[in-house]
This record gives C-alpha cells, sequence and structure tokens, in this order.
DNA sequence: CGACTCAAATTGGTCTGACCTATTACCAAT
DNA sequence: ATTGGTAATAGGTCAGACCAATTTGAGTCG
C-alpha cells in the first residue's frame, strides 16, 4: 500500500484522476497483480480511492508523503441512542470548528459564508430548498475553520446523521426554530468572538437534540 | 468485508481472538481465498484487525452490526501540522465529553476518577508510571460521560497520536506542566460545574499542543 | 525433570493464469 | 446525427502453487 501510495504521490495524481489499470501497475510496482489489488483494496477502504468496475480506479483524495491515515469505527445500540451519542460527539467537533472559524476566518471565508447565509434566509419558508442552504452554510464554516479534518468528519457524521434521522413531519418548523442562530453564529465568527461563536453553535444543535428526543414513536 | 464483518459479530468475537485461518473461512464464507484475503486486507486497513505472519489474523477491536466506520486521512503541510489538526479535534470531543461527565457523573463515576487522579499524583514524578496512571484517569473521565462513543473515538485518537508523537524529552517536565488541571478538572466533575471542566480539559489540551509545536526536528 | 534443538506443520504473503461481468469505445447501419 | 451491436477494457473472483515467518512438538542433552 506504502508502494502505491507513493506511486500515486510521485505522479502528482489529483483527486477524480484515474488510475493505470491494474494489469499496468504490476509491471510499474514489479509486483503481482494479487498485491496491486490488495493496496487498492485497503486505500479504498481508507477511502482514498474509489475502484469502479469496469471502468478503472480513481483517485478521491489527495496524499502526500505525510498523510496520517486515522480510521475510525464507533457502534452504539439503539437508533435513537445512537444518534444522540453521535450528535453529541458531533457538538463538540462542530463547537470547536466554530471556535477555529471565529480565530481564523479571512475576507473570502466571511463573503462565501454570507452568501450561503442570505440564500439560507431567502428560502428556509420553502419546501425543498432549506436543506440545501443550511448545508452549504455549515460546510463554508467548517472550510473557514482551515482545519480540512473539521469538514471532512463532519460532512459524514452529517451523512450518518441523515440516512437515519426520520426527519421532523414540519421540517418547517423545524428550520425556524433553528433559523435565528445561523445569523447571530455568522456574525460572531465575523467578529472573531470565539465565545459567542460557541454558544449559538451550541443553541443550533440544541434545536436539533430536541427533534431526536421528539421522534421516536 | 460486509460478509466477514458479519461472520466476526455472530461468533461474538472479543478484541484479542484469533481468526480461523483465511484457508478455513473460504470453506466457512463459500468464497475464494483472494476475496477473503481483501476483506482482511480492507479490515486491517481500517484498524480492526491485525494479520501476524506465520500466526494468524487476530481481532484487534469489536465490532457490531450498527458499527460505522469512518476512516480518516488528513494530510498537512508536515507530521506536526497533521497531528495539530487531529488534536483541535481531539479538543472538541474531549472538552464536550468532560462536560457530559460533569453532568452525569455517578458516585461510582467519582470513585474510579479519584483513584486513578492518586494514582497519578502517586507516580507523577516517576519514570513509567505516570503515563498510565494519566492514561487510566482520562479513560474513567470518558466513561463517566455514559456515552461510548467517547471512549472508542478518544482512545483511538489517543493511539494515533502515540504513534506519531515523539515524546518530549523531557517527559516528567510535561507531566508537571499539565499535572495541577487535572486535580481542578476532577473537583469541577464532582462540582457538577460543566463551564469550570471544559476550561480545564482545554488547559491540559493547551499543553499537549505547546509539546507538539515544540516537536519539530 | 527441565531446558534446549531442530524439523515439520501451520499460517499469512505473493505470484500466475484463467475466467466472469460491468463499462466503455468504436463502428456500421439506419 | 442517432441508434444498435460488437469488441476491447477494466475491475472482481477463483484456483493452485510456492515463499517466509511463526508455532508446535518430538527428541535430545544436561
Amino acid at each position: 500500500m506504502d508502494a502505491l501510495a507513493r506511486y500515486i504521490e510521485q505522479r502528482n495524481l489529483q483527486p477524480g484522476d484515474r488510475l493505470p489499470p491494474e494489469r499496468e501497475l504490476t509491471a510499474a510496482l514489479k509486483v503481482g497483480r494479487s498485491s496491486i489489488r490488495e493496496a487498492v483494496s485497503q486505500l479504498s477502504a481508507l477511502g482514498i480511492v474509489e475502484a469502479r468496475i469496469g471502468s478503472g480506479t480513481y483517485l478521491l483524495r489527495k496524499i502526500s508523503a505525510d498523510t496520517v491515515y486515522m480510521p475510525l469505527s464507533v457502534s452504539a445500540d439503539g437508533l435513537a441512542e445512537a444518534l444522540l451519542m453521535t450528535l453529541e460527539v458531533r457538538r463538540g467537533i462542530e463547537i470547536e470548528a466554530s471556535i477555529a472559524a471565529a480565530r481564523r476566518r479571512t475576507e473570502a471565508d466571511i463573503v462565501r459564508m454570507r452568501d450561503a447565509l442570505e440564500e439560507m434566509e431567502r428560502t428556509h419558508h420553502r419546501e425543498g430548498g432549506s436543506g440545501k442552504a443550511d448545508f452549504a452554510f455549515h460546510m463554508s464554516i467548517y472550510d473557514a475553520a482551515h482545519n480540512p479534518l473539521f469538514r471532512q468528519l463532519l460532512e459524514q457524521m452529517r451523512d450518518i446523521l441523515d440516512r437515519f434521522w426520520e426527519r421532523p413531519f414540519d421540517r418547517n418548523d423545524f428550520a425556524a426554530r433553528s433559523f435565528p442562530y445561523h445569523r447571530t453564529l455568522f456574525d460572531a465568527i465575523c467578529a472573531g468572538d470565539t465565545a459567542a461563536a460557541a454558544e449559538e453553535t451550541r443553541k443550533i444543535l440544541d434545536v436539533v437534540e430536541e427533534d431526536i428526543r421528539n421522534m421516536r414513536p
């Protein structure tokens, strides 16, 4: 796997690029196809690479010599419990991301966040658009933290939550309750007020927690 | 990989247990050995399993049907940057764990934390013992949070940090600087003071951050 | 009786070559 | 220009052989 990672790095392959076919890599790396396949298999388990049958193997994320791989696995019993536990962890990460964003946001970050926020304010009463705008706003905050781990982790945790969370019956109501905190969070990050950024983030996630608590049948 | 994970789960294998040899698994799962090897290879990349040549394949961490795998890869300008990024995430999680512990600690939790803390105070000047006692104290806090995700995540993040972090030359000095905050953290958790628990946790991790910043070669 | 030695069995690691299936590319007919 | 089918391509799986490290256990020696 290290040899393959080094190969990818030396060729300076970018996310989206296609790797050479396995049968060619055997020649390039001077190992059998089984070894190539195991290396690709490991990189694919780590989410670095995606193998599409009939098409090829594609690079998903940039790697370099000093990339550190840290696979995490979590298990819990009971869906609602698992969601609440996951949310509690996510709250910690998300608050720290907001604090980091308040410390490190640049002018460009502020523009991106404001655009996303205003898009959100325009569409928060509508049906479908609200979700996407909310997503974009939070992503812009994660990026403003200038620590790619935040986006990577929180994006995945949102995916997990979305997969299991039965949306509240009245999604508009949910959006309305969490809505006001988004503007204050944006203001806090712009002002570099880490304490306020943490507090507003906490409020937003409290609304989510409340909804999960009410979802049980 | 899913089939193999299901197999491990159904047999209720525990961390440390040995999996059947690959040649037997081919019969059990009714697939060729290549497929078994790729599955093992992926689980090993995820840190679930460790293959020892000549000996066998051993389970490292417990998995279950609702285990969520979140492989992360961090690339930064050098190892120190990557470690600082992961530490920032860990800080968020660890602070939230301390807050949860301050809210939910029971009498039994307090006893365990006090025992670990006093063991730490007895050994913090010695050479080897200090590390283990520190580990035990923090684990007792994670458990006091009554959210198993905290322990799973933070235990793994500590493992990862330890793997790459060149210990400070003077480990005693490091222990001495972070030492006083441990007692105040314990007091805050006992008193149910969430704000103080968060603050003391932040101080402890600031010491770690400082050491990583000074480690560059 | 215990400790050491060494060979056989066990187990993961690698290589080869074959075949399957999904995808893609290409070319001819419409 | 569109369509339809065919060939080439690429990943997925299987089987069998061999390699190298480890473990095991019988045999030997002190």
